[in-house]
DNA sequence: TTGAAAGCGCTAACAG
DNA sequence: CTGTTAGCGCTTTCAA
């Protein structure tokens, strides 16, 4: 910059102003320090801009893994709603530990990031305190009750006792689960658990431990097993939730592996409304938790923060609605009539 | 750290000693600074330390759309290796289009990165000027012959060809391709049509016109909808290679819609192993273009770079393996018996 | 093993 | 409209 303001014949000042499209530059002068930048092949160094100016319009976003279609989507989402607020945005992997989430929250307040969008999955309501930091932080998808920060919860329970009521309306009596590792903290998985038990208690269903499976991970291989497990053990199962999408997409795999069929032997529904499931054969039937609000509201609310917008007040929990999406996983033993849709729900 | 050396009664060098676990440091003396760091809750400015160490241990991917799966799953990878090496990674999204593309290079050398990995659809060979910078970047899926930067490339026309040389061999004799939009440069599309039409000559096939259709985008709606209306227009197609697995997922799909079974009506296949395509019904028959070897050399290539490695020599071209992987979606017209091992993903 | 001095490149605040 | 001054927080260099 020192450069480019004495090939210009000006001060670094006015080379500054130009950069930032600030007013108050006469036009000559301004066509001048383009014209130096340009020949000089100037850029500007956005670490000694960040460090001056405290801040580096940076939102971090940190997912446990970057290549689950749910993250990636909800990823893409995020990036375009900060751009549209002037903000780039960098994602951290935490891989669904507790470390790493915590590591994630230490590492942005290094002034890396002017907030952070921290979609935890492994921590829980005994990290309250740890959450109580001088940064602006915005949780997706947990809801740690009442805790320090902003909260963008999923209707977790609610969506999950839908699906399940959903199977149970179309004459399902042996509904699996198939859910995630089963941690001390409530997690997505034991709030999708719990939503399933309400749903069953509600239509007076026994609740059978058998049909309850917790995976290691929630990604398509252990879907796909875990329906296979089920099936090889005959227990009669007419209906499945999965708590994810792909575990759901792994579960229709494992069942047609074991020679079970979807819709017809065994009716499926999953969690997330991921692109692929609307494409899937079968396709998926599905909880919306209205994705693109979330996204919306997360980058708005963490933005707000970050300008130190005092009409927001204290923290606050936002859980958005959900919505049903039927498809052919879940369809009636004789497809509906519209005919686009129903070729060949089965295989 | 002025504070914590105050309170420590060191210098600010010797925090700092500390802070990077420098040796020299007295245990007692690092204890006590440890101590004041603690307590004072200090956290370093990363962007006071990039801008004096003129580095930022930041590696930065560009890539089209984050929530594609394909580069979703690069992403992942490209994240794993970097950190091995000791660099984080911040992930860029250029939408395909080029000026993004060169603006994340641009981006890139504003002292945010030590380097870049330009996963680039749109740049050509007309851009090879644009790509002499010096900065350190690797371009990967492309193949911009002679650029001034290394690639990493996909044996694109090759496994296309591989591809439909399978079909053939499967007795495919009316075979279409599914590719994206026409662009001027080189790029996956192109190379990969390239390929299908190589094996069509040299099965002594003839090329229909009508067997190729040009999506917008690549992704599974327009795939499904490609699909639908080839099979719509009665082309009496049996093989269909997608040029990727996304579009081949929804192509799948498009032609159930249709009323056309894979493999018995149409045998599919794609390209890049997604991890989906192996948990899908049918699963997906695809070319494995070492997407794990890909990445690690990438990442090798670009961090020699920056360490300036005088070994390297001049930018290179490095185009790895494939494998086709051979799935239901090509399957003979009885399906395979071992059920178990067409759901193995390929990984 | 520790410390002092200097400056990375930029911009806020104010002066001209 | 443009320039001067000062300093963001850290680390490289060299001396003690």
């Amino acid at each position: 910059m020192q450069d480019v303001a004495r090939a210009a014949g000006v001060s670094p000042m006015t080379v500054s102003n130009v950069v930032n499209n600030r007013p108050h530059v006469r036009e000559s002068t301004r066509a001048k320090v383009l014209e130096a930048m340009d020949r000089l092949g100037y850029r500007v160094n956005v670490a000694a801009r960040n460090l001056r100016a405290g801040r580096t319009q940076t939102l971090g976003l940190a997912v446990p893994e970057v290549d689950r279609p749910y993250f990636a989507e909800l990823a893409a989402r995020i990036i375009r709603h900060a751009r549209a607020a002037g903000y780039r945005v960098a994602i951290e992997q935490t891989g669904a530990n507790r470390e790493d989430e915590l590591e994630a929250i230490a590492w942005s307040r290094n002034s890396l990031y002017d907030g952070l969008i921290l979609s935890a999955v492994a921590l829980g309501q005994a990290d309250r305190d740890l959450l109580r930091v001088d940064f602006p932080v915005v949780i997706l998808g947990e809801r740690i009750f009442e805790g320090p920060v902003d909260h963008v919860a999923m209707p977790n329970a609610d969506g999950t006792r839908a699906a399940t009521a959903h199977l149970i309306a179309h004459g399902c009596r042996r509904i699996a689960l198939l859910t995630g590792p089963d941690l001390a903290e409530a997690n997505v998985s034991s709030l999708r658990h719990e939503g399933y038990l309400r749903a069953l208690r509600e239509a007076g269903l026994p609740h059978r431990d058998g049909l309850v499976l917790r995976l290691p991970a929630l990604d398509p291989e252990h879907g796909a097993r875990g329906a296979r497990r089920l099936a090889e053990r005959g227990a009669g199962v007419d209906g499945l939730v999965a708590v994810t999408d792909s575990v759901a997409l792994g579960a229709v795999r494992g069942l047609a592996d074991a020679g079970l069929r979807v819709p017809e032997d065994v009716r499926v529904i999953g969690f997330d409304n991921i692109l692929a499931g609307a494409y899937a054969l079968p396709s998926l039937s599905t909880i919306d938790p209205d994705n693109e609000g979330m996204a919306a509201r997360a980058v708005e609310l963490l933005v707000r923060r970050i300008r130190g917008d005092a009409t927001l007040g204290p923290p606050r929990d936002f859980t958005g609605p959900f919505r049903l999406v039927e498809r052919e996983s879940t369809a009636g033993r004789r497809p509906p009539r519209r005919t686009k849709r129903t070729a060949a729900p089965g295989r």
